[in-house]
DNA sequence: CGCGAGGATATTTTT
DNA sequence: TATCCTCGCG
């Protein structure tokens, strides 16, 4: 049979019981995607299904595209009825449906973390919340948390008890939940819970929903949280038939509420289910599973488990360790361009640089620059994060829905109109006091006491939105989206703006553009294309939605973001106790965050096919000091003749400044520092340490604050030594801890700009700069010519006259006369 | 009401 | 180091 061609006997087994729960353990590369569309294949061809009863969530767009192609390569068109969906956009097309029984609009808004954080900066000023004592980001993500185990603020109340700062965040919890219903708005993890409890509170949904979805699969399972769990389970408790799979190993979002005990429980929800084990790896080298056995060996909490391959030894694992992170970012540039050269098959989309934070691909951004070889980041600030992409949604967002007050807030004085805060405040306070929204406000300005000559420019701001309402009724989208650009001024405010960005902006907004065009031309949901429809998809993408295989790139991106991934040759790199385990992690209580951490490592690892390099740095420059780490404990669980140490002398020095390091924080009589002293360099250091001037100050807590971890025990204290000149990084938890346990890492403050040079790449940056800022070429047309442009249609061209950026072209265009504009921006083309 | 200067503050990971 | 926020002046 055409389905199990390919499948070893583990798969088959998993493909074939269909009935009935079943658990996929399925280590890293071990085909359990291959599993999931075989089965989808099985059930539709074999079983008889009915496309539409089968239902298979992922947690990325991605990764569900993916799957859908798979399936349709397989199937083709007879699959086009399954859902194939992520758990966000999946909640989102119930919800949409549903949500007026929980008494919602169904063309609700949803809010990302920046517009959660402008709404709850409101919500704290209304209750009188001290956000220097409790941060907005602090609640959130308390709040968050709870919606993730479904906790509503009713219940965070009670359990709250008496606990202050607790009962504080309850306030807020509900406070921003009236607010978001006020603003007919969801956040993202209102998503799931408002999706459990609809199906929850009406009961005849939920059985619509279980009738639907007999089939359900469900990928990336450690990766579930409460939220997530309780969904699946409601929607697969009338059939049973519920494949989950996933791996333990890889769970690596606790942060975001991940429960590993979901998978590890499967069998206590599921008595009967079938658990297959996926052990075989089609990916990598054995080496290179050898190691991450022997480094995801060392946790406790996991079902154990231990890859294999028939792929043969492969090469070793490199190891090199650099000074600084500049000199690590430039090796790892020199060692692409080489392998490039020397191999003739080699392209640079076999290659992935690896980090755990994104602040780390700065300088590897950099260098690659310097050497000219082409990459992409993936993540970082998201492209929908940016200030004029966040504007121009915002514009969309309003003539959407103008019950979204943040939006409508965003984009009210932008660009400026000389509307100003009192005016805001006024109309803001009429709101409230009459129980609408802030634009039906506006709408009735001239009933709002103590608005004066603002009214006109009220009145101009609700008249522009209902026009562009209109405008929408008979128009595309991206004629709309042109419409507003124009009509609002912001795109003359964009370039007529000196901002050095301005150039970029007006890019970003151009690409915003063309996805828009884009995703008029290709929706395929039931409805259409529609605005409602393009700001959703917007909202749900995630950083590697956008990874492109065609791009012949070299790919920068965080551990997290690789997971699902694949490359010929990985580097990770800032492999240094303190980066990677992330000092953030190891701070936690118990070992759940070094586990976390050793995931994260194992995901890594496991992301390589022919092989992987490791690196670290001594030292490194962080928010402007340099940090002294010492090596990644993960790097000494990998055995030693695996790797090639091309740094065993260094190594060995490291292994030392580990030693040295216990010996200093440990000793009660630690050696002094010398007074006033600045240390660049670790032996400076250590000479430092040898004067015996001044004590090593006992790791002093910082004042208690709620949720605030141990920080850094500045060396202010010391007598003579200069504030900031160096620090040391307390330990585990140390601000419940007693004193004297032994600090992490070493703090540098340089000085002078001698000092900070070798961790800048101040030429690169220079470049860099250099490159973006080359003048565009000159249009093609000149004063004379005929042109057409997208909206305008035809014209002739009066002038084209070199600006700061870009070349300025003045037409008057037949239908609606003169027009001055940018000509990159413009994209007109000669007739 | 708009803008600039200067100070405080932050970096873990993301749907 | 880089961004954000607040404050004060024109």
């Amino acid at each position: 049979m055409r389905i199990f061609d390919k499948l070893n006997p583990e798969q088959q087994e998993a493909v074939r019981r269909t009935e009935g729960p079943v658990l996929i353990l399925a280590g890293a590369g071990s085909g359990k995607t291959r599993v999931i569309t075989h089965r989808i294949a099985y059930l539709l061809e074999e079983r008889g299904v009915n496309p539409w009863n089968i239902l298979a969530i992922t947690f990325t767009n991605k990764a569900a595209g993916e799957m859908r192609e798979r399936v349709d390569a397989m199937i083709g068109h007879g699959a086009a009825g399954v859902w194939i969906s992520t758990f966000h956009s999946l909640c989102v097309r119930i919800l949409r449906r549903h949500i007026d029984l929980l008494g919602y609009e169904t063309n609700f808004a949803i809010y990302d973390t920046d517009d959660q954080k402008t709404l709850m900066k409101e919500v704290c000023a209304r209750l009188n919340i001290d956000t220097k004592k409790l941060k907005e980001r602090q609640i959130l993500s308390a709040i968050s948390s709870a919606k993730n185990e479904l906790i509503t603020p009713l219940r965070f109340r009670e359990e709250a008890g008496t606990d202050y700062y607790q009962r504080r965040i309850g306030e807020c919890y509900e406070e921003y939940q009236k607010a978001l219903k006020k603003n007919n708005a969801l956040d993202f993890d209102d998503l799931l819970m408002k999706a459990v409890e609809l199906f929850t509170l009406h009961e005849q949904v939920l059985v619509s929903y279980q009738n639907r979805f007999r089939y359900i699969m469900v990928d990336e399972y450690q990766d579930t949280n409460h939220a997530q769990y309780e969904l699946v389970r409601l929607l697969a408790s009338a059939s049973r038939n519920l494949c989950v799979v996933g791996d333990d190993d890889q769970s690596i979002y606790r942060f975001r509420g991940a429960d590993i005990s979901n998978i590890l429980d499967f069998e206590k929800d599921y008595p009967e289910a079938l658990v297959v084990r996926l052990e075989q790896n089609y990916r990598s080298s054995q080496t290179i599973l050898d190691a991450a056995n022997s480094v995801i060996r060392n946790n406790e909490r996991r079902k154990d488990k231990r890859l294999w391959t028939d792929r043969g030894q492969g090469e070793k694992i490199r190891f090199r360790r650099f000074a600084t992170a500049y000199e690590e970012a430039s090796f790892v540039a020199e060692d692409i361009e080489g392998r490039i050269r020397k191999d003739k098959g080699a392209s640079y989309k076999d290659f992935a640089v690896l980090y755990r934070t994104n602040a780390q691909s700065r300088l590897i951004e950099d260098r690659l620059v310097l050497s000219s070889i082409p990459y992409n980041v993936v993540g970082g600030t998201n492209f929908y994060d940016r200030k004029e992409i966040r504007d121009v949604l915002a514009y969309l967002k309003t003539v959407d829905n103008a019950r979204d007050d943040l939006a409508v807030r965003r984009i009210l004085n932008v660009p400026r109109r000389g509307i100003g805060q009192t005016t805001i405040s006024r109309v803001a306070a009429f709101a409230v006091s009459e129980d609408m929204t802030f634009y039906e406000a506006m709408l009735r300005v001239n009933s709002i006491p103590g608005i004066g000559r603002a009214a006109s420019k009220i009145r101009a701001f609700t008249d522009m939105i209902e026009g562009f309402r209109a405008y929408g009724e008979d128009h595309r989208l991206s004629d709309l989206l042109g419409h507003i650009l124009e009509e609002s001024g912001y795109k003359a405010s964009l370039e007529d703006s000196d901002d050095e960005n301005a150039e970029d902006r007006i890019r970003n907004v151009e690409e915003l553009f063309s996805k828009l065009a884009d995703y008029e031309e290709h929706d395929d949901s039931e409805e259409g294309p529609s605005l409602s429809g393009f700001l959703e998809e917007v909202a749900l993408v995630a950083d590697i939605d956008s990874v492109e295989d065609s791009d012949n790139r070299v790919l920068l991106m965080t551990l997290h973001s690789a997971k699902g991934l694949e490359f010929p040759h990985v580097y990770i790199t800032g492999l240094e106790d303190g980066v990677f385990p992330s000092a953030m992690a190891m701070d936690e209580d118990g070992m759940e965050g070094e586990e976390e951490e050793r995931r994260l490592a194992y995901v890594g690892i496991t992301r390589a096919r022919e092989d992987l390099t490791l690196t670290a740095a001594q030292s490194r420059m962080a928010r402007g000091e340099v940090r002294f780490n010492p090596e990644s404990r993960f790097l000494s669980e990998i055995p030693a003749d695996l790797m090639d140490d091309m740094s065993a002398r260094g190594r060995r020095a490291s292994a030392r400044a580990r030693d040295f390091y216990d010996d200093i924080f440990s000793d009660e009589d630690a050696p002094p520092f010398e007074e006033g002293g600045r240390i660049t360099s670790l032996g400076a250091y250590a000479e430092s340490l040898r004067g015996k001037k001044a004590r090593v100050p006992e790791t002093s807590p910082r004042k208690e604050e709620p949720g605030k971890k141990g920080g850094l025990a500045s060396l202010s204290g010391i007598p003579g030594l200069q504030k900031g000149a160096a620090g040391l990084k307390s330990p585990a938890g140390t601000g419940a801890k007693p004193a004297g346990s032994k600090p992490r890492a070493v703090y540098v403050k340089p000085h002078t700009a001698e000092e900070k040079l070798p961790y800048i790449t101040r030429a690169s940056r220079a470049s860099a700069k250099k490159q973006a800022a080359a003048a565009p070429a000159a249009p093609d047309y000149g004063p004379g010519d005929r042109v057409r442009h997208q909206r305008f249609g035809e014209g002739t061209v009066l002038s084209v006259t070199p600006g700061p950026r870009d070349y300025k072209v003045a037409v008057e265009f037949d239908s609606c006369g003169r027009k001055v504009m940018y000509a990159a921006f413009a994209g007109m083309e000669k007739i």
